[in-house]
DNA sequence: GCAAAAGTGTTCCGTGTACACCCATGC
DNA sequence: GCATGGGTGTACACGGAACACTTTTGC
């Protein structure tokens, strides 16, 4: 190219770099993603968008992914797992979203590339925001409103990311169930997850063949229904049943 | 955090950001990887590393490894697959590696990210290499060198990479192969990828069963044994069947 | 008694896996 | 003729998919 041509300082990106976290929630019916609202000056815009920061000086991206949940959550050691990096030149093509940065990180920011986060969380457990956040709320994968950036695109990806992460790692689907689950939820979290139906009879007796899901002697209380059993999951015999097919 | 009690200008990261480039090429027993030289004051001193750029102003990440691919290898459309960001502030620790970054981009550069890219290439094209690097050379994935940076361990890493893209998407195997091959030329290549051997009658049978790979008429010629047939494959069934499934 | 959801077995099909011998060619 | 790698078929095990009725509970 011409690179020899023009100011080498001037044609490489020397660039903010920072993480968005994608943190889902399973409400029983449907995935909900855990976004916050970002702070604008003018007090009636007020929009959400995905929970995220610049990454520090001495960070690298996953410690920063880290810093992020802690801050929104309070919960130390969520699962988590990097997906993809977003480094389009026009995702800060919409002035609005340059004068909020601007404004948050009191630095001019002509670029910014993201690399995106996956975690999970169970949707019941109280948020303890230890940070800048104001309002901190789940809304459903399929209500999404539009966000900044390409945060709707990110959302997008993270939903087969999930897939991905379930079939090399099956155990982390019970990060976002309570300890004691019924079968009926598990599977309808795999319905929402794969966006697909499940043979009940065929469902339980996947589930039985799985050890490592054990059965409880307790059972669900106050429904309108015939009661359903409680399972709950027993990670040292996963991992025992793991490590035996290597 | 502290973070109003320190410049921010200063806490934040503000990065150069490379691509780098894995482009496997399969040789008929293992996979090989395609390593240049980096070019060094001292011309005793000549490292082979995994092929990358910095992102110039105009460019997203995926048009930086294209463009490297490019320069690289002279051939337009590559199969070509982000797979992860690699952010340790420890990637630059090594003060040969920094000397040299900052003799090949003649900037201060104190840290540096890298966007990891995978690809594939038949091994015996002829490589027009268009651009700064002096060597280009094939490599077996058993037998690297010690390189720069973090390359052995994003090496490492595509290994695993390449499974993942294979299923998601079988057709990319081909663009490992001749147009034409021998089905023990695609078990092979199989073999090398997933490191475990496979019967040659439950390969064959497979293979049969996918009908767009389709057997010619043309047969091996000069070798000291039976010959073995060719087989090819076709794009648009592929697609057609692919379609099928949704 | 009725609405609402839980729970339970069998059959079938397709895919993966194990396994051993003859064939064509060059030297 | 022998060494080298190419090519072929069958039998079994396993997991996924289809499918309908009874049970329990609150109202």
């Amino acid at each position: 190219m011409n690179a020899n041509t023009v100011d080498m300082k001037t044609q490489f990106i020397r660039t903010y770099v920072s993480v968005d976290c994608v943190v889902f929630g399973f409400d029983g019916q449907s995935l909900n993603v855990l976004l916050v609202k970002r702070n604008t000056e003018k007090t009636e815009v007020s929009e959400l968008k995905l929970p995220g920061s610049l990454i520090y000086q001495d960070e690298d991206a996953d410690t920063a992914a880290y810093r992020v949940l802690t801050e929104l959550t309070g919960i130390n050691k969520m699962a988590l797992r990097q997906f993809k990096s977003f480094t389009s030149p026009l995702r800060t093509s919409n002035p609005e979203d340059v004068s909020w940065l601007e404004s948050e990180y009191s630095n001019k920011i002509d670029r910014l590339i993201t690399i995106s986060y996956l975690s999970l969380c169970k949707i019941d457990r109280k948020l303890n925001v230890v940070s800048k956040y104001k309002t901190v709320q789940w809304c459903p994968v399929d209500e999404l409103p539009k966000m900044p950036f390409d945060h709707n695109q990110i959302v997008e990806e993270s939903l087969k990311e999930i897939c991905r992460w379930l079939e090399s790692e099956p155990s982390v689907v019970f990060e976002l169930l309570p300890s004691k689950f019924t079968a009926a939820q598990l599977r309808r979290l795999y319905e929402a997850v794969y966006r697909k139906n499940y043979d009940v009879r065929n469902f339980h007796k996947k589930i039985a063949g799985m050890d490592y899901i054990v059965l409880t002697d307790e059972w669900q209380s106050g429904v309108s229904h015939r009661a359903a059993r409680f399972y709950k999951f027993d990670k040292v015999l996963y991992k025992k049943r793991m490590a035996a097919i290597e």
